[in-house]
DNA sequence: GGAGAATAGTCGGAGCTAAAACTATCTACT
DNA sequence: AGTAGATAGTTTTAGCTCCGACTATTCTCC
């Protein structure tokens, strides 16, 4: 899942993100690869990445940038390697899109008195703000997910995506 | 879902891939984060790609480019737009991963005579060996999912991920 | 207290990805 | 037939991702 992240005029959605036609295609043998859990996750992944991306037009920040913002809001003073476990990405990912967060003067980074080596990252209130739209665009999204997956399932359904993650870890 | 795709020398596993930690994190407050469903498919997503790719270890080829393989093996005679629809990637995205396959004489590109825009793409006898090697890989892998999701929610939780990609076309 | 091991973050290299612009070809419609 | 529009693939551009190597700092333990 990878999506462009255009760091253009920060705030403002410069491309077209309309997502591009994804219809089911028919008179395709997929093989074994119609049973597997795996690819059917990767599938699932990308077009929810994309209809994020939908929901969040208006905005100019991926949906794993936003992550990144939830998780430094919630935990002021994180340091990166923390952040960059618990949001799923390498620690070398994160160098350039903190350094493009703080240039768009989202977050603060500040160097920790008592380990030099660590920063400890922070919200400005810029990017309370910022990070206060975009959950309103996600919780859109994810109410979308929900009708999807039915109000039934859902629980069931989050708590396996959660056992994948951890048992496989 | 980025894999890095070593092209070196075709059938052997260059690099080590291992796969890093990824041990829960614990003390962190994803606040919102937690109970959405597209987090959580993504988190489920990066780990079984991981998997995959550590479960193929021998095999110098990601989880993208398998599905390639047997997409063309069940599929002889697709075109790149249809192979790109049913891979889930762009058409753009196609264009190096197939001369590279080519390349390493795993599939053939041959001009259609009624349309000569388009290519049909078919495996190669090296390409069909390689695939059932894969597939050897990509079934254990899939019992590895199985067994952490449960006979029992399999199918449910299939048909689930099957929905998600479905309905946000 | 100092040498070696561990840890935080950065950098460079290689590969994946998509969108948009472009070329070549085909189709439809006048 | 001829032109306008659709379609197959490629290229260009820009961004993401990882890994492995590197620097700076801290910890461990003799």
């Amino acid at each position: 899942m990878v999506q462009p992240d255009e760091t253009a005029s920060a705030l403002v959605a410069s491309r077209s993100r309309r997502g591009r036609k994804r219809e089911p295609v028919t008179g395709v043998d997929y093989g074994p690869l119609a049973g597997w859990l795996g690819f059917h996750l990767r599938l699932a992944q990308i077009a929810s990445f994309q209809a994020f991306a939908n929901e969040a037009q208006e905005i100019d920040l991926s949906p794993g940038r936003f992550a990144l913002l939830m998780l430094i809001g919630r935990n002021p003073g994180i340091s990166q390697t923390t952040l960059s476990r618990a949001h799923g990405s390498d620690k070398s990912t994160l160098t350039p899109a903190l350094s493009d967060l703080k240039r768009r003067g989202l977050i603060t980074r500040g160097r920790l008195k008592s380990d030099r080596r660590s920063y400890q990252l922070a919200l400005t209130p810029a990017g309370h703000q910022l990070l206060a739209r975009l959950t309103v665009c996600a919780t859109r999204h994810d109410r979308h997910l929900d009708r999807i997956i039915g109000s039934r399932d859902r629980a069931r359904f989050l708590q396996l995506l959660r056992k994948l993650h951890t048992e496989l870890g």
